[in-house]
RNA sequence: GGGGAGGUGGCUGAGUGGUCGAAAGCGCCCGCCUGCUAAGCGGGUAGGGGGUGUUGAGCUCCCUCGAGGGUUCGAAUCCCUCCCUUCCCGCCA
């Protein structure tokens, strides 16, 4: 969230912001409810300032007018306090539904399409036959099934079978090795389940609640990205500056309600209430965090380059970057058989806004204040998608697929996957 | 799931109704001392919010001892609910 304090001093910058975005922010009823509220905490100060003393006084005096005096205001602190609180609560609650500024290199847009290419990777392969799209070859091959699992889950899962199971977990070992050998990062195993709390840390809650799922009659949410867990691993902690930048790469089932989804394009391995992500989670100092974006995009980057994937990289415009984002870039990987790109990434600065929201801080230096940290993070990437885009990349006329070198160590070394 | 113990500042840990936002130790910071280092000596060192003020000095008030309620003029301390940790039993991968 923003801080109030930014809100009361900037109210036209936080309004032009969330226009830009397509989004709602109630600049004027925090405005109006800040000053109610500041107004009633006097005078609730004032009155269990009053009572202090005079508590103190009688436990020394033992006089019966200062008993009388100190229920007397202490009835009026205790109602006058829990007025303040009262708006206090709504106005965090509105504080938590305005969304975030962006950065001045973002561009303004409306929607998708105003979204600006920054660079491409790599072209798109020539094929001397029709190439297929990865459903096409998943189900031929007999390692992708969407009828059973529509029988054992619903629409919108797959059962990966098989080479497709091994392909799937060859791209995750690929990912974390390179993540956590030459990028740097600490690999981390979290939570798959978390609580309310946490989501609201992250943004998803209370406003995107509709598409996460969640547990029956508790408090815990299934992840819609490792994302959740991670971040909120710090929560209400101020770390050694020292320390920083933390750097986390995660892999971990994804689940997806994508309420309002249906409809769309989305035939295949593609919108899946459950996918597989290797997620990248950082926490740097503010003044390094930009340069930290483009650090962890171009690490995303690095797993397309070595799978030799063609992609382009997008930044996005306001309209489209969401809620929560600062800056964000996607990555969008080629489909041969789909004939179009996928968004195999999302690489997202946030700078202070989910700190605050988690109380994630550090301190710079000893004896010194603690500030709030900035967030970032990235997929590193979305597995079934990567898939599909490595079966449509590499298929054959045969109808088999041509391992990618990186992946071979993952297969014992064979060169062709053929159906299983 | 049943029963016991417990959750206090960066850490360890004392504190069972006011003199406690909190002893002591460790850590850290500043200074002194000694060729240097270590040791020693002195001082400082929780977070959040409001007001005023500065522009990131200060002054002042409020809140916070797992969370939320309650009792009381007054709660870290007493009562209730919940969460978490740990031990024993049960169950289980």
């Amino acid at each position: 969230m923003l801080a109030l304090d930014f809100i009361r001093r900037h109210p036209d910058e936080v309004r032009r912001a969330a226009q830009l975005k397509g989004e709602e922010a109630p600049v004027d009823e925090i405005l109006e409810l800040d000053r109610r509220w500041r107004e009633c905490l006097e005078v609730a100060e004032k009155a269990r300032a009053q009572q202090n003393e005079l508590s103190k006084r009688f436990a020394k005096t033992k006089d019966t007018e200062d008993l009388r005096k100190a229920k007397e205001v202490g009835e009026e602190a205790k109602r006058e306090l829990a007025r303040a609180a009262e708006m206090k609560q709504k106005l965090d609650d509105l504080l938590l539904r305005v969304p975030n500024l962006f950065h001045e290199s973002v561009p303004i847009g409306e929607s998708e399409a105003d979204n600006v290419v920054l660079r491409e990777w790599g072209s798109r392969p020539d094929f001397a036959f029709e190439p297929r799209t990865h459903y096409e070859l998943g189900e031929a091959l007999g390692i992708m099934d969407f009828e059973r699992a529509a029988r054992v889950a619903g629409s919108r899962f797959a059962f990966l079978t098989g080479a497709g199971a091994r392909l799937e977990r060859a791209l995750v070992q690929f990912m974390l090795n390179l993540h956590t050998g030459e990028h740097g990062y600490t690999e981390v195993y979290p939570p798959i389940l978390v609580n309310s709390a946490s989501m609201i840390g992250t943004a998803q809650l209370p406003k995107f609640g509709d598409d996460a799922f969640r547990v029956q009659d508790r408090d815990l949410w299934l992840i819609p990205t490792a994302e959740v867990p991670v971040t909120n691993m710090h929560r209400q902690e101020i770390l050694d500056g020292a320390r920083l930048p933390l750097n986390y790469v995660a892999y971990t089932p994804c689940f997806r309600s994508e309420a309002g989804a249906a409809g769309k394009d989305t035939r295949g391995y593609i919108r899946m209430h459950q996918f597989s992500k290797v997620e990248l989670v950082r926490l740097v100092e503010p003044e390094k965090s930009l340069e930290a974006l483009d650090e962890l995009t171009s690490q995303a980057e690095e797993v397309l380059r070595r799978l030799g994937l063609h992609y382009q990289l997008m930044v996005m415009c306001t309209g489209d970057m969401g809620f929560a984002q600062y800056k964000k870039y996607d990555l969008n990987v080629w489909c041969p058989g789909l004939g179009r790109y996928l968004e195999v990434s999302s690489c997202s600065l946030f700078n202070d806004f989910q700190a605050r929201r988690a109380s994630l801080r550090y301190r710079p230096a000893p004896g010194e204040a603690p500030r709030f940290l900035h967030t970032l993070n990235g997929s590193g990437l979305a597995l079934t998608r990567t898939l599909d885009a490595v079966l449509e990349t590499y298929q054959r006329a045969d109808g088999g697929i041509e391992v990618p070198e990186v992946l071979r160590p993952y297969f014992g070394g064979s060169e062709i996957l053929h159906s299983s």
